[in-house]
DNA sequence: CCAAACGTTCTG
DNA sequence: CAGAACGTTTGG
């Protein structure tokens, strides 16, 4: 699979190069590592909203579509920059904590999401009654396959195994750790005290705070231009970077573009068929 | 402490 | 109004 990636031959260049480190371009990197800046860390560990998608369309066993994930996450997508916007997929490691999944998200927390946390936490019992044998908090998540840019996420979060909503026949998961809102799943502050992160911010702050603009919003870390993993270095921005102090234009989050206000109305769950507990 | 990047203010 | 510059927050 590692080279069947291919998205339909289109000019893999930059982006996806990244992926197999013999990027002949310019890999130019700072003295932290930053290759050209590949976003912040804690982006490249996010999920794409797919993942988790995906899945449901596949009726029962979500192991169906791997492929058809694939041609999802790479949506169309108009081409205007340079680069062409290659789905690489973000890595997906658990070793987050709730405040960034949180953030990560404008604020909404991806049960999925919530659920490894909780799962870290060790909470997995009470998650899957049943106990059904989600693999995924020992190894990979540790250690981690560190990383699968590139690689099939699916594999490693938020697929079928990992995250198996609707594979057993039903939602492994309890409903009462979440709260549903119109405005996306959050974590149910009983969860977070149980889980021990009752520290982090309740999601109330989080929203109230979110609403009033007043904290620092982060990148969706889903649109095309957040995937996107290089600069362009010829947009202002990238010139400008010393004095400018901005993202390139082609990664301006496109959530981030919108007023903050309107960043909360939109749902994060596009139907919000995905969450549907009783079935 | 530093780099990255978001939000705000300034300027054309 | 768009873009540039600045101030500030955030994460490593």
């Amino acid at each position: 699979m590692s080279s069947g990636l291919s998205e339909g031959g289109r000019t893999e260049d930059l982006e996806q190069s990244s992926c197999k480190q013999e990027s002949p371009i310019t890999e130019r990197r700072n003295r932290s590592g930053i290759i050209s800046e590949p976003l912040s860390k804690s982006l490249k560990k996010s999920r794409t909203l797919s993942q988790y998608t995906a899945v449901p369309s596949a009726t029962t066993n979500g192991h169906t579509d791997s492929s058809a994930a694939k041609s999802h996450t790479a949506k169309s997508q108009p081409p205007p920059p340079p680069q062409p916007t290659v789905s690489a997929l973000t890595a997906a490691k658990l070793d987050r904590t709730l405040e960034q999944v949180l953030e990560g998200q404008n604020g909404l927390l991806h049960f999925a999401q919530a659920a490894a946390l909780l799962k870290r936490a060790g909470m997995e019992h009470m998650l899957l009654p049943g106990g059904m044998g989600v693999g995924v908090g020992g190894g990979d998540a540790g250690s981690g396959a560190s990383d699968l840019e590139g690689t099939s996420v699916t594999d490693a979060v938020g697929g079928p195994v990992d995250f198996p909503y609707g594979v057993g026949g039903g939602f492994p998961f309890n409903p009462g750790l979440f709260i549903m809102t119109p405005a996306g799943v959050f974590l149910a502050d009983s969860a977070l005290h149980m889980a021990g992160l009752a520290e982090y911010p309740a999601q109330s702050e989080l929203a109230s705070a979110i609403n009033s603009g007043k904290k620092k919003r982060k990148r969706c870390g889903m649109c095309p231009p957040c995937r996107r993993r290089i600069n362009c270095e010829q947009c202002s921005s990238c010139r400008n970077r010393k004095t400018g102090h901005q993202i390139c234009k082609f990664r301006k989050c496109e959530e981030l573009k919108k007023k903050p206000s309107t960043a909360l109305e939109k749902v994060m769950l596009p139907t919000g068929a995905a969450f549907r507990w009783f079935q």
